[in-house]
DNA sequence: TAGTGGTCTAGACCACAGG
DNA sequence: CTGTGGTCTAGACCACTAC
């Protein structure tokens, strides 16, 4: 179920990088080892060292630019691709332990936003939840999740979904979760999700939507998240000719 | 004043690939080449075409994987390190007319929190001004900025200030802005935000701080943009594997 | 099985930063 | 000027997909 590759070098290159950045052995401002060096150090060529410099790059850890070594920026988070689509995961990487409580979940006939949104034809059916998620029992989020019924529906039927993470349990299980869309704009708590969250009705929340799809584009998923405001942070670090990858904070 | 390079090889089969992605020439979902007639087509190896199409992935455009073609994803909007930093840059590129009042722009020592921000000693000089900025003439976001003296401040204060990009002003006077961090939270209006923007006091808000560093990593610029919540929306692209490149959008 | 993209090697030249 | 990272070439082998 879980076919475990083994690192490739360039791999190993950036976690030994990555762990010498974040054990303070380069502080912030520090040169990194050129890259002859560590060509010598790992017994390499020139390709898979620069390709874990670009992996750093682009995590936001160095600045590098021609004819002077590359720079250590600063040890800030960067989450994986599974602590983004997984609340689950990124809790548990931030030291919190993860809760959720199920309000319903069914099996229901797509209205039309539904259908538009996960391209299907109006009536079919999706699998929709509502959850609310702790963090330390704290509520900080409201799900409210639609899958299509193939490939992800039937399973999160099937699935426990107030024993964790069903992101995580749906990728273990096959299903080809390659990238995801989100917006973020503030709302105010309507009275249901004000009562859901334990804050006043119009407090300000980060509202979410988010849409997941498969390696070929085709829409797997739809769903919102509803954050409350004054817990969560959405963090990004963009640099000059490198995309931006980004992170979320939580204070409790 | 702008050194302009000529595009290196891989930028122009970059740029070849987006252009006909977007021209509709590939349909969301459909094959791109595969690398092999790329490199027929530019009478390149694969050095070139694959950083092309690693560029294509971060920004979001395609998918590739071991064993099938690369697959165009969709036509969403990526913005660039220009567009990211200056308000201007991005409110044009969507299409609208920017806009901007100074409130008030002063040198003035830097209190605890901006010295700490700013990694300089507490009363050293700053400059900050506090405007607000407008699309097709609403307004959509107070812009409260603060700079250290050297390199920017100075500029920023013989800069007019009501007549557009100061960021892009400041990069063509060779001002090094080299990476961008950012949160982001939801809060609720002030009697004064209310009073720029037009909306209730109490109306969700998104609040955004930004840290501007250089390519050492010292920091140049830290400010706060504060968006109404129901015209802004901020959008993200995330990929398995890959750094997570976004956008930002409006309605009006 | 043929074709694809993912990884790697071993060279090369260049633009640029720094002493 | 020396060393650095940025770009490119021309090969190679492998893992995987699609047929």
């Amino acid at each position: 179920m879980k076919p475990m590759r083994q690192p490739q070098q360039y791999e190993e290159i950036a976690e030994f990088l990555r762990q010498a950045i974040r054990s303070g052995q380069f502080e912030p401002g520090d040169p990194l080892p050129s890259e002859a060096e560590l060509c010598e150090r790992f017994t390499s060529s020139r390709g898979p060292v620069r390709q874990a410099m670009a992996t750093l790059r682009s995590e936001g850890l160095i600045s590098s630019g021609r004819g002077r070594r590359s720079i250590v920026l600063d040890a800030s988070r960067t989450e994986s691709f599974e602590a983004m689509i997984s609340v689950t995961a990124w809790l548990t990487q931030l030291g919190y332990e993860p809760g959720q409580k199920t309000e319903w979940i069914a099996r229901r006939p797509a209205d039309a936003t539904l259908a538009a949104a996960l391209e299907i034809p109006e009536g079919d059916p999706v699998v929709s939840y509502h959850r609310v998620r702790f963090a330390n029992g704290t509520p900080v989020m409201v799900e409210r999740a639609n899958f299509r019924l193939e490939p992800a529906g039937r399973l999160v039927l099937a699935f426990d979904t107030d024993s964790g993470s069903i992101h995580r349990h749906l990728m273990q299980q096959g299903v080809d979760f390659n990238n995801v869309t989100r917006t973020l704009l503030a709302v105010a708590a309507t009275e249901e999700d004000a009562q859901y969250l334990g804050v006043e009705p119009g407090s300000p929340l980060q509202l979410m939507p988010m849409k997941v799809y498969d390696h070929s584009g085709t829409p797997l998923e739809y769903s919102y998240y509803l954050y409350r405001g004054d817990l969560l942070r959405l963090g990004m670090n963009t640099i000059r000719g490198n995309p931006s990858p980004l992170w979320v904070e939580i204070d409790l």
